[in-house]
RNA sequence: GCAGAGAGCUGGAUGGCCGUGGGGGCGUAAGCCCGCGAGGAAAGUCCGGACUCCACAAAGCAACGGUGCCGGGUAACGCCCGGCCGGGGAAACCCGAGGGAAAGCGCCACAGAAAACAGACCGCUCUCGCUUGCGAGAGUAAGGGUGAAACGGUGGGGUAAGAGCCCACCGCGCGGCUGGCAACAGCGGCGGCACGGCAAGCCCCACCGGGAGCAAUGCCAAAUAGGGACCGCGUGUGCGCAAGCACAGGAGCGCUUUGCUCCGAGCAGGUCCGGGUUGGCAGCUUGAGGUGUCUGGUAACAGGCACCCUAGAUGAAUGGUCAUUGAACUGGCUUCGGUCGGGGAACAGAAUCCGGCUUAUAGGCUCUCUGCGCGU
């Protein structure tokens, strides 16, 4: 009846970052961006780095050499919890984030790196659109850098 | 035109570009093309079914849960339609858990003399006594006061005062006739009045009801811990060589009766099955299906014919953006006709599928009816 959502226990600390890789960011402009299925992807992605914005959270982790996916791939999920609002606000959140994923991480996401975008309640229904844009790659830039 | 009542519809629009979930086609592939893609409530999960799996010897009884005026509709319903009765309204219409209180139990607060079986607080009348406005006795229940409710009501006669004591009408009860399938209604007869209310307290009566749910269920693949069943040998007493029969015991089928089934202490063995986890496929959308039309019916609805195929996801598709337009609301100007701006669309997102109910819902539109007013 309803999605599954994101748990809502606080375990999103300290978890395994590696060194900031230089890449080249061009000609990547239709590259697929496979979307997360599994359960354990998402929990893996809480357990790595996270960048809070005004209108959703970035949790970002690079892939482990033993993992079976393609190492070129960027993937990225979506998530919102109950404390977003009813269906159509969760719906609304996420097909927005959608879109900005769509636009922004083929050019500015990492290949071997996994993405999760976390919804806000109303910030991420009402924020525009380009904004939206900004506030990923400002995020995307800090998580990236290397960790001090 | 104003006020009101009922029924129904709608739920921002059009186009370009980019994207997305299924389906179809082309292609070795990358990919390209075509077509489809949320609601009236998709919601609450409250009823009723379909469909699956499990359970099920019969009858009676009991328990538990539900329903409750009558007739019809339906696959079914606690739903819908029509009618009846009671209440509200000037009317259109609206509201009602609307069987049984002479089967039984229980309760009826406060107030009041008295709350269910009769009785008498203030009174009223008569008699007696005297201290002359009080006491005693008898009669009475009309009047007063209390209450949601006070042992029929109103009027007249009657009386010491009164009382169905008598009479008329109304109410109530009993039995009859007429109309209606029925709930019930109408009419006239008899009875002087017995039977207060609450069944949404228990209860009685009638009718209905196995359980769990698509995370059902079936299949495939991977992966592994050791649960169960059957076979074999073995098993109380009596009779019997034995097979078996009888008896006793225990268990199960809600209970009873009839009836049936099973069991008995283990094990070196043999054969087979299942369970949880993850992924995939099926179930999965052609159905009590829609639209139009005709026929029957007051209607709910039923039937005939023609045409149509209209989401099928599973961390879960319907989005983003631009242009044109744009309701409510709102600011200014106004010659009250408008005009220039701002603003940018309610509740809300399919999850096996249907029939209902309930709840949420900005605004707009249509039809029918009632009352009043105006015009012709």
């Amino acid at each position: 009846m309803t999605p599954p959502e994101t748990p809502t226990d606080g375990t999103a600390t300290n978890g395994t970052s590696s060194p900031a890789v230089s890449v080249c960011l061009d000609d990547k402009a239709d590259v697929a961006l496979p979307v997360l299925k599994k359960r354990s992807d998402f929990l893996a992605a809480s357990r790595a780095r996270k960048q809070g914005t005004k209108a959703m959270m970035i949790q970002a982790r690079k892939r482990r050499d033993d993992e079976t996916v393609d190492p070129s791939l960027v993937r990225v999920g979506f998530t919102c919890s109950k404390k977003v609002g009813n269906a159509v606000a969760r719906n609304r959140a996420k097909r927005r984030m959608r879109e900005v994923a769509r636009a922004i991480l083929p050019a500015y996401g990492k290949p071997g790196w996994d993405y999760v975008l976390i919804g806000r309640k109303d910030a991420t229904a009402a924020r525009d659109i380009q904004t939206l844009q900004g506030d990923l790659k400002w995020a995307l830039r800090k998580l990236h850098a290397p960790r001090s």
